[in-house]
RNA sequence: GCCCCCAUCGUCUAGUGGCCUAGGACGCCGGCCUCUCACGCCGGAAACAGGGGUUCGAGUCCCCUUGGGGGCGCCA
């Protein structure tokens, strides 16, 4: 029996989380849950130069929202830079790191001047083997870990198959800065032991990392966990999505109005796939989710898509639970506050419009817009669109209509269409010669639901109303 | 420059040597429905990057080319 499955989703905290670490967190939850393991949530924070609590707050933020949950409290990699740093010292006690005295400005000019002659841009172990009786005056050394020179190192990728780097390609990495603090590489080995991951899943991105870290690993005698690199999303153009190249964070999705559960669904479909499937259950997809379902070529993101699913969605949930997504996102909507609070006030009439604004929308923005003639004040303020038909003669009908309307006790939508077609007979005009005045009195655009279920959601005073506020 | 990875419709993908005349989805085009716009339904255009092998048989295996991506920090 395999011990049981622990996962990790190590962000750093330098800004919000972006819709490619959103995936990444997904898999990992996605795998976790899977296999009856546990996600860990792990905060990159070893370099306190571009800390910030706020980015913290919004990776929590964007993890919860997409419904991603983590076992325990977040884990502070800063916290325990003391344990890193014992390691790396350990490892150099044991002549399997050394001290390199080169200064930040060297390294530079050794880059700068592999760069120019076409070289390998590595750093060439100058005090690899140096006495450090040489030690020049005044400099705070770093220790770099004492990388193999020959053979070479594999990665048992579980998505990207069996890798092999020739050890000559890695550089003697550092793993501790002259300040003392320790590197991401060496910081990442120790946690993911000490935290007991079992599977690290991350992007492509560390494939070359996954290469050092086993080095690191190997020096310690600890067991490699399974690696699993995922390919990357890409722009439009084809490039790595990143937090300075197009990528948006989940924070924006939800301002959008997309739901988390289209977004994780969305997602899931990005670089994994179950045969034919694309609209599926969150159960559906921790049931059906595999490691070698996993593609390795990038994918694009596309917005085209996600809007298509995440209308699917919004067709799909229930009109109350529908109107609670409504409340969850109007805050993070540019509606105004009066125009929300006729929102709430007026719940039981937006969820007796519901099913017809549904189908109508493909994100909470449109739906919320949709929804906005209800709770619009008399007299309407009319579109261009809506003003042009009541002023091509619209007015006109609504002025024959309106007695008939008066004189309507049943307001139901079967007994008002009825009513409206047979008046339109009468009058031997087209239904939709008197359907769009009405919609444009009504709602004050040309387009809404259907006009009969308007008249009803609306009410019968307020429909009165808002006719009488457009006749001539 | 060096190392690594990738390659099926515009996009996301199915495909694991014969079931492929290459399937689905989004988008696009046309039609139906119809009080508007949607939804829904029906139909259509649209891809195995190129070249060599291997094999009775290659989208599927191998090699090369081309194209794309990632990495090469006292960042993570």
């Amino acid at each position: 029996m395999s011990p049981p499955v622990v996962t990790r989703f190590a962000p750093s905290p330098t800004g919000y989380l972006h819709i490619g670490g959103a995936r990444t967190a997904l898999f990992n939850w996605l795998y976790a849950k899977a296999n009856g393991g546990q996600m860990l949530l792990r905060i990159e924070d070893t370099d306190r130069d571009r800390y910030s609590d706020e980015a913290v707050e919004a990776i929590l933020d964007g993890l919860t929202w997409l419904g991603l949950d983590w076992s325990g409290d977040a884990f502070s990699q800063y916290a325990h830079g003391e344990r890193h740093r014992e390691i790396a010292l350990q490892l150099l006690a044991e002549g399997k790191a050394y001290k390199c005295y080169c200064s930040p400005g060297e390294l530079t000019a050794m880059r700068e001047a592999a760069r120019a002659e076409g070289r390998p841009i590595r750093y060439d172990g100058t005090w690899r083997d140096r006495d450090e009786a040489e030690a020049p005056d005044g400099i705070a050394p770093v220790i770099r870990f004492k990388a193999p020179q020959d053979g070479e190192t594999v990665v048992d990728d579980q998505v990207q198959g069996r890798v092999v780097y020739q050890n000559k390609e890695l550089d003697d990495l550092i793993i501790l800065r002259s300040d003392g603090s320790p590197t991401y590489n060496l910081s990442v080995v120790v946690d993911d032991h000490d935290m007991g991951v079992t599977h690290i899943v991350r992007g492509v991105d560390h494939l070359t990392n996954a290469a050092r870290q086993s080095q690191i690993y190997l020096a310690l005698g600890w067991q490699v966990p399974v690696m699993v690199h995922i390919p990357l999303i890409h722009g439009p153009d084809g490039a790595k999505l990143s937090k300075r190249h197009g990528a948006l964070g989940v924070d924006a999705y939800r301002a959008m109005g997309y739901l988390p559960d289209a977004m994780r669904n969305y997602l899931a479909r990005l670089g994994w796939s179950h045969g034919d499937d694309e609209v599926f259950s969150t159960e559906q997809m921790i049931e059906w989710f595999s490691l070698d379902a996993i593609g390795k070529a990038p994918a694009r993101f596309d917005f085209a898509k996600l809007e298509n699913l995440n209308g699917i969605y919004i067709r799909n949930t229930a009109d109350d639970e529908l109107a609670d997504a409504i409340d969850s996102f109007l805050p993070y909507s540019e509606m105004d506050a009066a125009t929300v609070a006729k929102f709430h006030a007026g719940r039981e009439q937006l969820i007796g419009a519901l099913a017809g604004l549904k189908a109508r929308a493909r994100t909470m923005i449109e739906l919320v817009n949709g929804a906005a003639f209800l709770f619009a004040e008399r007299p309407l303020k009319l579109d261009e669109k809506a003003a042009g038909i009541l002023n091509d003669g619209g007015r006109e009908v609504l002025g024959q209509l309106i007695g008939e309307l008066d004189n309507q006790a049943d307001w139901t939508t079967e007994a008002l269409e009825e009513k409206v077609k047979a008046f339109a007979e009468a009058q031997d005009i087209k239904l939709g010669k008197i359907a769009q005045p009405l919609r444009a009195a009504l709602t004050g655009t040309t387009v809404s639901p259907g006009i009969f279920d308007v008249l009803v959601v609306l009410g019968r005073d307020e429909s009165l109303g808002r006719i009488r506020d457009n006749i001539s």
